[in-house]
DNA sequence: CTGAAAGCGCTTACAG
DNA sequence: CTGAAAGCGCTTACAG
């Protein structure tokens, strides 16, 4: 990059000095009693020559960055990257930069990110934390670093966060499946120590516990959340083909169901006549699939938005981190062609 | 935050000048001739006390960032988001972070980002350009940044590139369906001068005239970039009623793909039986849909990969700049369901 | 109405 | 083997 200009150069040009190039860049000409003469002849300066006020300069001298860190779990999955494209316009219409990571759920990346979002002085962060940040969390509590977590909890940590009630999802889709007569439901879910993930198999076993139903361990499968996506495919065929009796399938995440689609396809399981189907998450695949899929969708702009407000108002109003405000968004119930009322076997309504 | 710590801070401590310091946390005690003893005592402090550098004050000294700027169309798209995770993989992997910003293909934002980068003191950008950003680009050239542009052009300028061979992609798709047997092969595209767009274009309206085929005006559906998704749905209805003899159709993005299938079923038109369909860009829809579509899928992996290895080769050798490499990369037919063999009509293989 | 100067936290010649 | 000091480009009390 060639010699960059300075305002120092803006001031030596017009014979001023640096504090009043200063105050007109900032927009305090008024506030500080610059005359409007010079202050239209810095503006027309600093356009003519394209300056641009050195941001790792004013970081310094400020703190603030007018920047906020968002860590995420993959910026490549439809939710998180549909949350990081809707939090970058609300900050953008603040004036806030976001700077995105992916911790692809890895505890040590999710650490080494918050440790860099700090040097690199953001103004405040969006986590979607990952299971052993605990430390890492409370260590920001006692730093003063506003924070807000998304998607899901620590827990016995209180602090800020949106999260989707998972439990009234997973209770709700259940409940859906019940209604239209399906009586073996199998559950499908990843093994994982996520609170969101234990909230929707308690939501799942409360839905059929009211109705006086409890689940059996075969019918509920667990995949790893490390294993490949034709590994997963292949455990939900055998999965399949143990428990020939299920009349309906409850995928636990988004891309559980892709992989369920494709694992029924094997298995030549026609839905619903076959087996019914839900899942948690909405996508294309699942609205434009033949037959479509029910699903508990995210409000992921809701979501987005009530994130970043949230953290901004942390920001301002020093107040709030020592109040934490918990916000819980419900989940909306799509039925789809999926899982239609069970036309074969008399019933009771 | 409560007040951090310095490196002075650590100086006091031990005792000992803060260039000591400095060069202990920068690897150079070894090359600096520091006693281990002091490094160690150095090591041992930053540790208890959880010191890092201010990477503000770092930058502002040095100049540089250890960071790149990524400027995408959208990262809450399939494609781009997927771009952006392996970017940001490859780049920790050096060393670097990435700083990545959404254009939504608006000139204006374009033009903000890469003034926000420049301020930011990226050290490179990778940067999907849109129409408007011949002069911007021309500038980055002109200062010395370096950068690269990614899955588009921008004509007359030559720069260092990284894109899809949309030309082949097309003519292989088309070539495709001819082979097997379509006559009438509707195109549909969105109305824009992205250089990729055009070439897609090409790449089919030469694929016909290969075989003396024309396409006809009536025949090519180009929808507004800023439709709704359920206007373009509508519209593809409406121009799907209007040529009920097409046998086979062309969607020469991702998106419109998507919204095609939901037009076709609106139509109650049956694939391939009542129409054929082919696509640029695959995604879980079209490889799990019933039939599954034929595609030409870019090498997403790849194209990130060089894209960044190509920006971080430019970095740390200057000449690079002045001698543009373009990287083409050829994307992969696969065919499936939705385009099989004509069965109903008498062919000369 | 405007300016001189301190200081944010680093890195790096220069000196010994 | 180590230190004192300049300087990166800003902002902001303080002074007039």
């Amino acid at each position: 990059m060639t010699k960059k200009i300075s305002i120092k150069d803006i001031a030596k040009e017009l014979n001023i000095s640096i504090t009043t190039v200063s105050f007109v860049i900032n927009g305090k000409s008024e506030e500080m009693g610059i005359s409007l003469a010079t202050t239209n002849r810095v503006n027309e300066l600093i356009i003519e020559w394209g300056f641009n006020p050195n941001s790792a300069a004013r970081i310094l001298r400020t703190g603030k960055s007018k920047t906020i860190g968002l860590i995420i779990e993959d910026i490549g999955n439809y939710f998180f990257g549909n949350i990081a494209k809707i939090i970058e316009v609300e900050a953008s219409k603040k004036g806030y930069n976001v700077f995105f990571s992916s911790t692809d759920n890895s505890d040590i990346r999710a650490k080494d990110l918050i440790q860099k979002m700090k040097n690199s002085s953001v103004d405040g962060m969006i986590i979607t934390p990952t299971k052993g940040l605990a430390d890492d969390i409370k260590l920001l509590e006692k730093q003063n670093v506003p924070f807000v977590l998304l998607d899901r909890l620590i827990p016995d940590i209180d602090a800020n966060h949106v999260i989707l009630n998972n439990y009234k999802g997973a209770f709700d889709l259940t409940n859906h499946l019940i209604k239209n007569g399906y009586q073996q439901i199998g559950f499908i879910s990843i093994f994982s120590d996520l609170s969101q993930m234990d909230e929707r198999e308690k939501g799942f076993v409360d839905a059929l516990a009211k109705d006086g139903k409890t689940i059996l361990d075969e019918t509920m499968l667990k995949v790893r959340f490390d294993l490949s996506g034709k590994e997963i495919v292949f455990a939900i065929e055998k999965y399949l083909k143990k428990n020939p009796q299920l009349d309906a399938l409850f995928f636990a995440t988004n891309y559980l169901g892709v992989y369920g689609l494709e694992a029924l396809q094997n298995a030549n399981k026609k839905i619903p006549k076959d087996i019914a189907v839900v899942s948690f998450d909405d996508n294309d695949l699942f609205r434009l699939y033949t037959p479509s899929i029910t699903v508990a969708a995210q409000p992921i702009h809701d979501i987005a938005v009530e994130a970043i407000n949230l953290l901004l108002n942390i920001i301002h109003d020093g107040d709030k981190k020592n109040n934490p405000e918990g916000i819980v968004l419900d989940p909306e119930l799509i039925e789809r062609n999926s899982s239609p009322k069970k036309k074969t076997m008399l019933m009771v309504d």
